[in-house]
DNA sequence: GTTATTTGACCCGA
DNA sequence: TCGGGTCAAATAAC
């Protein structure tokens, strides 16, 4: 298990990081000013709120720079910690083993974040689209002034690998389509190697049947450049197309009160998902009422929230980075490209983590080698 | 047979 | 006392 404590960033590493934000910032805000055709307009919000991202990163940064040593200043990235919870007990009362006395202790101190999550009505679905993670459902309770219940989910690993990761889930009131989703605890348990690419998760092995055709489609027939991609998003410019398939790609919208993307095609269809293959992705809408875990990721992470949803775990799933990848070529172009360079050389990269080999040239003719990236 | 889900009951904090 | 969270037996699904 990674640390989640603390983070050292080297002092010049970190003036680099910000002038680099700060940067990145200036470009999105002149992407920003630009009018948008209306199908961009969730394009339009993204924006918005990487904009909000990067300001918070930037502040938070600045704010290390301010305090401390500047040699080596320490980012305390441990998510902010909520005690709302009862231990664990036995039915009698009675301590059932020292491991469960050890999750007593672990659960008082887990981390706690919510996620809005939308589902496309036209998706059928009753519940938000698995997240990447084994969950089991380990109870249902009616809330008081809701009209939905809240579904209690565990890490199916809990009892194997003593992952204490949990999540609530509730349908909104307001909005049918909504969920809430609170997630406490972070992934400890091995799952990662279950979210591999090429390894589709077994629960939607049918599902992925076209989604892998929609990506072979893709590996054989694209090279992206990061201006074609913005070619798609601004006006008066030919729209961009992914190759035919017969799947429909919903679109998928992540929120978080820091940072939010939406890369859509013409026809509002996920962009990012073309690069998952482990499912399909509904229209998904998660919004974090987190804020520091939007800036501040654990294990040095913190660089992913420009190019992700709130809280990406140590072990994400990879269509998520995936899908996160893609969106960051498409919106940020060379500046932001050359911080993630330099940024996953000194950190701890989310991609690393997925040992993903992903060139990342400081080039505005920068070729998104598609074979290369997924061979 | 194994694993996951459902659901009523129990426990605990506010 | 009430409401949220969890347990665990029963049931369903694979």
């Amino acid at each position: 298990m990674k640390s989640n404590s603390t983070t050292m960033i080297p002092w010049d590493k970190k003036t680099f990081i910000i002038n680099e934000l700060t940067q990145a910032k200036e470009q999105l805000k002149q992407l920003d000013m630009l009018p948008y055709p209306s199908a961009t307009t969730c394009g339009k919000l993204s924006i918005t709120k990487i904009l909000s991202s990067l300001e918070n990163s930037i502040s938070v940064l600045n704010g290390i720079e301010s305090e401390g040593s500047h040699d080596q200043p320490q980012m305390t990235v441990a998510p902010p910690l909520t005690r709302t919870e009862s231990p664990p007990r036995s039915v009698t009362g009675s301590p059932r083993s020292d491991y469960d006395s050890d999750l007593k202790a672990d659960k008082k101190t887990l981390p706690r974040w919510t996620e809005k999550v939308r589902v496309c009505e036209q998706m059928g679905l009753e519940v938000p689209l698995d997240d990447g993670y084994s969950w089991r459902k380990y109870g249902q309770k009616e809330i008081l002034n809701a009209n939905h219940p809240r579904g209690y989910y565990r890490c199916t690993h809990r009892n194997v690998q003593g992952c204490l990761a949990m999540k609530q889930v509730q349908r909104t009131d307001e909005d049918p389509s909504a969920f809430n989703v609170t997630y406490r605890g972070r992934h400890t348990c091995i799952q990662a190697s279950h979210l591999m690419p090429g390894q589709p998760h077994k629960k939607y092995d049918n599902k992925q049947n076209k989604s892998k055709e929609t990506l072979a489609n893709f590996q054989t027939s694209c090279h992206v450049k990061p201006e074609d991609f913005a070619a798609q998003a601004l006006p008066g410019t030919s729209s961009f197309s992914f190759p035919s398939t017969s799947t429909p790609t919903p679109c998928l919208e992540k929120e978080s009160d820091n940072s939010n993307f939406s890369a859509l095609t013409p026809d509002n269809h996920f962009i990012g998902s073309l690069f998952s293959s482990s499912k399909p992705i509904p229209c998904l809408e998660k919004e974090s009422d987190n804020n520091s875990f939007s800036s501040l990721i654990p294990d040095n992470h913190f660089i992913g929230s420009l190019f992700s949803s709130s809280f990406i775990s140590p072990t994400v799933s990879e269509s998520n980075y995936l899908s996160t990848y893609g969106q960051s070529l498409q919106t940020l172009e060379y500046d932001v490209n050359e911080l993630i360079s330099a940024a996953t050389l000194d950190m701890c990269s989310p991609f690393q983590d997925l040992d993903l080999d992903i060139p990342i040239q400081s080039s505005s003719n920068y070729q998104f080698d598609i074979p290369s990236f997924f061979g």
